[in-house]
DNA sequence: TAAATAGTGTCTCTAAGACACTATCAT
DNA sequence: ATGATAGTGTCTTAGAGACACTATTTA
């Protein structure tokens, strides 16, 4: 038996906080198929390059940004799901501090920020709408038993800014004072910088940056 | 720029428990590349399968059951990982009840259940020894927080058949009162049949089927 | 001053873990 | 009878959630 041979891409499901929203990084499609349609950022594979790798750089080419959370998130190859033909597609989820670039690439075509909730509404190209549920569904869940909520947020950070993108990503509000306690009593999940934030009105927030654990535990209950 | 062609394959993490210990089901290679190794089962994604039928396919072929649990764990596709050409394998995992058949198939070459511990330290061909490591510590992780730990048990089973695929997968001894509590305590997780087991000495065990819930929360802790 | 955010302390309730105790079988 | 497994109850302790209270800033 001769082997089937297919196209393998990768797409990303890369997700910011902006001013408390979850948002989801669309490019509108500019050639066929679903021309004019929203989609996920995306390529194929190169023949030598390896799937992660594939997915740093159109990660890079996307928002021009290093160091950013990325993992892989499943695949997707329904027959049919691409009409030029059998198409295999590894997404991944990349989690961005909102210090990303709103827009950029050069290559893409204009590349926007969409709250998620807007984006799932939205016509997506592709099977895109089912990638983009399981993406925010896997970044519900992770923020829950990892320490990955500090992937949304810059180098240096507050633990209410932390708590915002807890409360953005899960759509709930979270008592200040328990979560302040929670993470700050979790060891190896924050240190402290021993700077402090003062732009807002309100006492000096001590700054915090990620700590070593990635595992959390006892997890933070949403 | 067209797209670069790539062989998709599936490959199959089966694990089952016997005589209390965690087990998986490995091929012998009749074929090089790594003829005479121990492979994973799997084979070629046919022009017009889907991935999950591409599994389910594979699946019947070395069990000969179906109804088994099965979903998609990671997909691998370093560029040098089979010698033969570029080639990407959507890894799956199967959970079997030991009702199955120890081992089966018509194409499939000798295939044997190998505990899990000495699997880890044989030669593996490909790169299914980390594949093999994924899918256990995926495994491991279902038990705690999905309802799954059931999916090695036969249709009909008693919480302490159950407790020893608990302490089977996470190869650690848990406590039967607490375990037993635990369990029953939690709604949709079992459910009565009525039935008792009576085969072994000392109190009849009342005899439960898998109840309707998926997700457990709380989780059972290791 | 008021308003706002940061951070601590305290109470209640739930659940985990340890383990004594009872129940019902085989031998 | 003994030994084995099934199942319940009880105690202690850890942590979640609710929320009063203090601390430190801007306006």
């Amino acid at each position: 038996m001769t082997a089937p041979l297919m196209a393998v891409t990768v797409d990303l499901v890369i997700l910011t906080v902006r001013s408390g929203e979850l948002c989801v990084l669309l490019v509108r499609r500019g050639v066929p198929p679903f021309r004019g349609h929203l989609a996920l950022p995306g390529g194929y594979v190169l023949p030598d390059e390896d799937l992660l790798a594939a997915a740093e750089r159109e990660l890079r080419e996307e928002t021009g940004l290093g160091d950013i959370h990325l993992e892989q998130l499943a695949t997707y190859g329904h027959p049919g799901r691409d009409p030029r033909g059998r198409t295999v597609t590894v997404a991944h989820l990349a989690l961005a501090p909102h210090a990303g670039a709103p827009t950029a690439g050069t290559d893409a075509a204009e590349a926007q920020w969409l709250p998620v909730a807007e984006a799932m509404a939205e016509d997506l190209a592709f099977d895109h709408d089912v990638i983009l549920r399981d993406g925010v569904e896997r970044a519900r869940a992770k923020l829950e038993y990892s320490s990955l909520g500090a992937a949304f947020c810059p180098p240096e950070f507050t633990v209410g800014q932390l708590r915002e993108v807890y409360e953005a990503v899960w759509g709930e509000r979270l008592d200040p004072r328990n979560f302040h306690r929670k993470v700050t009593k979790t060891p190896g999940f924050l240190e402290e910088t021993g700077a402090t934030s003062n732009t807002e009105p309100g006492r000096p927030a001590k700054l915090y940056r990620r700590g070593p654990v990635e595992q959390l535990n006892p997890p933070i209950t949403r």
